[in-house]
DNA sequence: GCCAAGTATCTTGATGTCGAGTCTCCTGCC
DNA sequence: GGCAGGAGACTCGACATCAAGATACTTGGC
């Protein structure tokens, strides 16, 4: 990748010309590349435009899910487990193992989140019979609802926070992302 | 946003009409969408598309950060805090107020960092003289040696991660998220 | 000048996560 | 069929984070 980006005008909005409407704002990390550009001259800055903006973004996100989630007595953690399982279809089962990998977690982490959801009777743990060293998670009835109505106003709040871009864009933003996310998940 | 967006076929890659390269390979949101749809097709899931990716993404992204720092001694957060206070320029200090800002974390947290680099003599505390609520951290000679470093390793590792799109995309992908981050950082 | 409201930072307790190690069981090779 | 290596889930200790509350100071209105 060269200096030569989009951004190495050093604002934002590449397709900006002058004329027709204002660029966009500026966000924190418009100001944190243009920091760099100041402070580091010698080096090219242009990855941190994509991977910075995901990193915030996600902890935005996070704490906008975080006090949604709560209104309903829920934890973040809670709900991505129990969506899993939801999404995995009738009888709602699934190991630990598929649940780490849909998760990004690591198994100790999620020994635990089985625990703390079994004992509020939203999970069951019941043997695998295919294999005796497995374990099979499956939602109960209760979990189901819990499950289905946070999806709901997960949605909701999601949906207003892309409000801002048509879905032509939408879909070419999760294009884009969808070319990054691969490499993580070739093996 | 309506069920019609351009993720509606249910196969990613939304600008594939049947001819020319192949379409993108799944990823684990295409799946994660897909069963979704099957599930609950009574739902707009479309969201998910671009949010859930931002989210994983960021996990992995987390992931190869946190193992790429610590083949040099360094935590994740400890570079949050150190980069921050480099590109603010010489003298090199800002308020743990600021510090919140830029690194997304509650007030607590912060202090917490704070302390620790103060023990491996990484940054200084030191008064506000023109507010006696006020600290300013400050870093070190060795904090700037560290950060100068990681940045540059950090850099050429996330250069990688982008080299599967041309700059063009990634310039489009940047203001793409920056339209979404804006939204949280108006107030 | 004083007071109320606001701001900046720190303290505390609860909690979730990680990473390394352990135990059990499976799989394929000889 | 026995054995080595791998895979799946769990245990445990260390630790970073958060939320809420406490403390000290500042600011603006009167």
């Amino acid at each position: 990748m060269s200096a030569e980006s989009s951004e190495a005008s050093g604002r934002p909005g590449s397709a900006w010309d002058g004329e027709g409407p204002a660029p966009q704002r500026w966000d924190e990390v418009d100001r944190l590349v243009s920091a760099w550009r100041h402070e580091r001259p010698d080096l090219d800055v242009s990855p941190l435009e994509v991977l910075s903006r995901v990193t915030r973004l996600a902890r935005h996100l996070d704490r906008a899910r975080r006090t949604a989630f709560a209104e309903r007595g829920l934890e973040t953690w809670e709900f991505d487990v129990l969506s899993a399982l939801r999404r995995a279809g009738t009888p709602y089962q699934l190991s630990p193992g598929q649940l780490l990998t849909q998760t990004l977690v690591t198994s100790g982490t999620m020994t635990n989140r089985i625990d703390r959801l079994a004992a509020k009777g939203l999970v069951v743990r019941g043997p695998d019979p295919n294999d005796r060293r497995g374990v099979l998670v499956r939602l109960t009835d209760s979990g189901r609802e819990v499950a289905d109505a946070a999806l709901t106003s997960l949605l909701k709040n999601e949906r207003e926070l892309l409000a801002a871009l048509p879905d032509r864009r939408l879909g070419e933003l999760a294009d884009l992302l969808r070319e990054l996310t691969v490499q993580f998940e070739s093996e």
